[in-house]
DNA sequence: ACAACATTCAACCAAACAGTTGAACAAAAG
DNA sequence: CTTTTGTTCAACTGTTTGGTTGAATGTTGT
């Protein structure tokens, strides 16, 4: 496992609080999309989308890659897994609290 | 499972997105928390500690119990889940697409 | 070489954000 | 009742964000 900055969780939930660029990933996650493919659904210019691919970029969510005059975007693994991770470390916490529950509550059942 | 609106999951990330909030959930996730406490060991104000915690309730990330003078603060696990939900639908993607690549490796080995 | 296309960059704007300070309010303790 | 303690609210400030427009750059096709 990775070593992750508080910087770098800042950066992928920052990224991922944006409905158009959630619904970015959405798209790319079908598979590599390009730029021009990606910003046609979208009511807003184009230079507004490159703005958004790059604050995905810099977030590590998506990567790009050359083509001739065009920029083809893939999903990037890593960084949601990262945000993931984080998210587990809380979900244990409040599964052992609500396991702690339940066993009082049985417990008060017994005779 | 519950309907998650995009405007819940902007506040939910949104929320994430700052590393003292990430911290206020870190001690949030050890129990019941008063405010003055929570606070104790940051260097801002009160006021400031006071607005974190807003946009964490607004979010549904914890919820607030008065107790006389006193708000306590707990962890509110539902809006974790539905944040983690959503990376899940991810994974799925990704790791489909991986396991395919694998797949594909693997057949080129055959003879 | 030139036109058309794909993309970025710089300048700008309005709205939102993280923080401050100081006044205000509510409950508990003297 | 008055003071202290816990907390919120309102007003203000500097910075970031999401968006625009228009000029600039690079690539492809004629």
């Amino acid at each position: 496992m990775q070593r992750v900055s508080e910087a770098d969780l800042d950066r992928i939930f920052q990224a991922l609080s944006d409905s158009t660029r959630r619904s970015i990933l959405r798209h790319v996650a079908q598979g590599e999309q390009t730029i021009t493919g990606l910003a046609r659904p979208y009511d807003l210019t184009f230079a507004a989308v490159s703005k958004h691919l790059k604050v995905l970029e810099a977030a590590n969510l998506v990567s790009r890659r050359k083509d001739g005059s065009f920029q083809m975007i893939s999903l990037n693994p890593e960084a949601l897994k990262t945000a993931n991770q984080w998210l587990h470390f809380y979900q244990q916490f409040w599964t052992s609290r609500l396991d702690a529950l339940k066993t009082l509550l049985e417990e008060k059942d017994k005779p």
